[in-house]
DNA sequence: CTCTTTCTTTAGTGAGTGCTACAGAAAGAA
DNA sequence: TTCTTTCTGTAGCACTCACTAAAGAAAGAG
């Protein structure tokens, strides 16, 4: 134990796996979990099959291990807006906006791969499936939080309706991924977005308190 | 030719054609065009992979046959709808609380078919996502005429963006389809749709004139 | 050098894919 | 009956799937 970590022994990796990762994860991102063969994979990392075991595991591994670098790497920081903005509001403008620019960034496949990358999945794969569903849904009660602290604080009017507000902006978030995929610019979607935050009550003045989320649920 | 149809010689089908397609449309419904094996349909159908064959043709035959019993059955009558709703807005209104309906039908997959049943697949079925791009693009473009032409009579403002405007409410007629799949019941989806029509603007006097879709594009 | 460790390559495994050849079964026509 | 037509079931096609055993290759340790 402890020490200086002694040299690897035995032949080196002739890859390099973080480069090998983002291949792969991009073409998880571009086709989704199960319409990505090993082939492909083998094919857009430049490795062969028994590296590809030997470096990541199974499939499922390497995916999920994929997700991690596309939520590190390209990912909307919900959890990171939500606690820096100002208010609640401030917030959904920001994760719409921001969601615009990263559903549509060039050279990048569209869409949200949290989203998308895990639809249209046959039985075996239903864990892969729940897991995104979980990160999702997740999201939206992170928001739904947001919401009800600033509506705790005043800012937002006593009578809004945290849930139903939290899972409408969920809602435009995937629908923007969708129209991302299905052709939209990112003007399209900044307008998208700008039209849907006309939906939300307007603000009082009170006292904002970033990130601090009290209470989960108001009931 | 013409006068009676002879009576059909040779050995009848032993299956009724209607309810093997219903069988087969709500697999494709509920996994998507790729993840439904010709195994997973014979199954659902209950008839023999030669008899899918004769009376489907092959698999992506008798998934476009399945989309077509999804739109005359189950599907939101975008077209109509717009045609018979006195206003855009109305008309939006309606398909988003049809929306909220038919995406949590009891006893049915939940979601939109068209929406989802083509998202995650493999070069191969190129054709089949792009059909069913196209339809979603179509009934966008569908309501944005529809707006134009409430804009053009006065009843919308006239700095409306009949684009963008259609666009976020299809983005949200397909996150809230995401939503049901994530398990969002009818009354949350119903919320929703009042939230997403809180961001239209509000209608002045005019004349409605329905279904008078006079031209595709202002500008 | 040899020994050990680790990676890379070749060449597969059994299982599942969409699809079909072929023989048997069930109907009307003559 | 016999002939023709059409459907059904068995069995299997060539292909791809995720995955891996086994042998060769490249490094450090002795």
């Amino acid at each position: 134990m402890g020490g200086m970590a002694t040299k690897q022994r035995g032949r080196p990796r002739s890859f390099d796996r973080e480069t090998a990762l983002e291949q792969a994860m991009k073409a998880f991102w571009e086709r989704g979990y199960e319409a990505v063969s090993i082939s492909d994979l083998t094919r857009a990392m430049d490795i062969k099959a028994p590296s590809l075991y030997a470096a990541f595991g199974d499939k499922r591994t390497l995916f999920e291990e994929a997700i991690e670098a596309y939520v590190r790497n390209y990912g909307v920081f919900t959890a990171k807006v939500l606690a820096e903005a100002p208010t609640a509001r401030s917030a959904a403008g920001r994760l719409l906006h921001e969601a615009a620019t990263a559903h549509t960034l060039p050279g990048l496949p569209r869409g949200c791969m949290i989203i998308s990358a895990a639809t249209n999945c046959t039985e075996q794969s239903a864990e892969v499936v729940a897991a995104l569903q979980e990160r999702r849904n997740k999201g939206i009660a992170f928001i739904e939080s947001r919401i009800a602290a600033d509506v705790a604080a005043g800012v937002l009017p006593a009578d809004t309706d945290a849930h139903h507000l939290a899972v409408y902006t969920g809602a435009v978030l995937q629908g923007m991924s969708q129209q991302a995929r299905d052709g939209a610019d990112r003007a399209t979607l900044e307008a998208v977005a700008d039209v849907a935050m006309r939906a939300w009550p307007r603000e009082r003045a009170g006292e904002p308190g970033p990130g601090e989320v009290t209470s989960g649920r108001g009931a």
